[in-house]
DNA sequence: CGACTCCTTGACAGCGTTCAACAGTAGTGG
DNA sequence: CCACTACTGTTGAACGCTGTCAAGGAGTCG
């Protein structure tokens, strides 16, 4: 359950993106590891912000599977949907805090002509759609090693390419994205562990990566040239 | 390569969502099976409307690997991107005809006040972004039997449940769109052939669902219930 | 007819899942 | 401080699904 910790109805300066949706009101939110951030279904009245922890989104099924859609990091952006309302459930991976505008204002500028709203949310949606299709490539034809090594490049990337990368979340949340088992996640990391690639830090969650480019070169690219 | 038909600048009852996108002008084109409708990295100009026939977006890996993200059937609206330029190719996968719209003007008004166009891309968007989850959800969880049902029931659903359903694409189509084998796409409709579930006509490509309930059965939901 | 493409089917191997045991860590309470 | 528990992650072993390789059938086209 989320815990209401301060209104922030000032313009504080807000970072990246979120300024350019206009002068919104903006509050910030703690949620503990594990509370939901919004269900599937719900009403989307709200953008979200990270500015502390991780989220996940994912999608449970009646089975026990469950696929994970994406996990937002500190600075990203996540909760804008076109219709109204959540297809996928967002969750706090650990302790986390997150700035919350409400989006109902903003989505009636929508229906009335603010041309700057309706491309922001519109950039926002993009910029989703654009992720789902790596994540799509990712899960279609690659084998366990490849996504992990996608896995890897993609959380270093977005955290600034650290010296420790350190993991918000678990083996299973990981497996759960990349579509695979939790152990071949771990055996897939072993590997990449025992040929030098990576190294743990204390914990399995902390990792440095001593080799991005030959990690790198595990995964197969997109061809530009048709054959 | 393709074959400019006919100018189309009269302004023709245009079926669906297109007419919503205002009066552009239309020219109709034709592309012979296999020819590509545009490529990857390509800048996205125009705005398609399946006739007749099909379309596949798709990308192709350096190793052979090829993922396909979407089949278009007639009345499909494609070539929306929001950044200018296509993340996929698209090839015809039969003989087809679509209708082209230049989007030049289109995104032109993007950037003036027309509140209504910059709607209508949103909602084009924000539908490929839903099929796209969909589809996340179809390679990440499933084996081979959901995906064939899965792809069966989309297919059936969006032609509207004909009587025989005639597929366009072949099964190394259906494969790439289902992160599987051809081999493994061939067996799996051999085994809902045995069990009556479906039935071929003249061809292994018109397929007669005999119980679309049982087929249902067999993919997993979503699960509304958090456990 | 031959060459070709597309599809089916079989045999087999391999990758990843499943099941299981165990180690490491953190939290709790005596 | 230690014992106890719970949780997470690693590793092993065996199974099974799916990929790979191969052969052959069915349809098409010149």
């Amino acid at each position: 359950m989320p815990v209401r910790v301060g209104a922030n109805k000032t313009a504080k300066p807000v970072p990246s993106q979120l300024s350019e949706l206009g002068r919104a009101f903006w509050s910030e939110c703690k949620y503990r590891g594990g509370a939901k951030v919004f269900g599937e279904a719900e009403p989307a009245d709200y953008l979200y912000q990270i500015r502390e922890g991780a989220v996940r989104t994912c999608k449970q099924f009646s089975d026990g599977r469950r696929q994970i859609g994406a996990f937002h990091l500190p600075g990203d952006i996540f909760g804008a949907e076109d219709g109204g309302v959540h297809r996928f459930t967002a969750e706090a991976i650990v302790n986390t805090t997150v700035w919350v505008a409400k989006r109902q204002s903003l989505f009636a500028r929508l229906a009335k002509s603010d041309i700057a709203a309706a491309n922001n949310v519109r950039h926002l949606v993009t910029r989703t759609l654009e992720h789902v299709e790596n994540h799509l490539l990712l899960l279609g034809r690659r084998n366990s090693l490849e996504k992990v090594v996608a896995f890897l490049l993609e959380v270093d990337r977005r955290l600034g390419q650290p010296d420790v990368m350190v993991l918000p979340m678990g083996r299973r949340d990981i497996a759960d994205y990349l579509g695979m088992t939790l152990e071949t996640v771990s055996r897939s990391l072993s590997v990449f562990r025992d040929e030098r690639i990576l190294s743990f830090r204390e914990t399995n969650r902390k990792i440095v990566l001593h080799d991005r480019s030959k990690l790198a070169e595990r995964v197969c690219q997109p061809d530009p040239e048709r054959r």
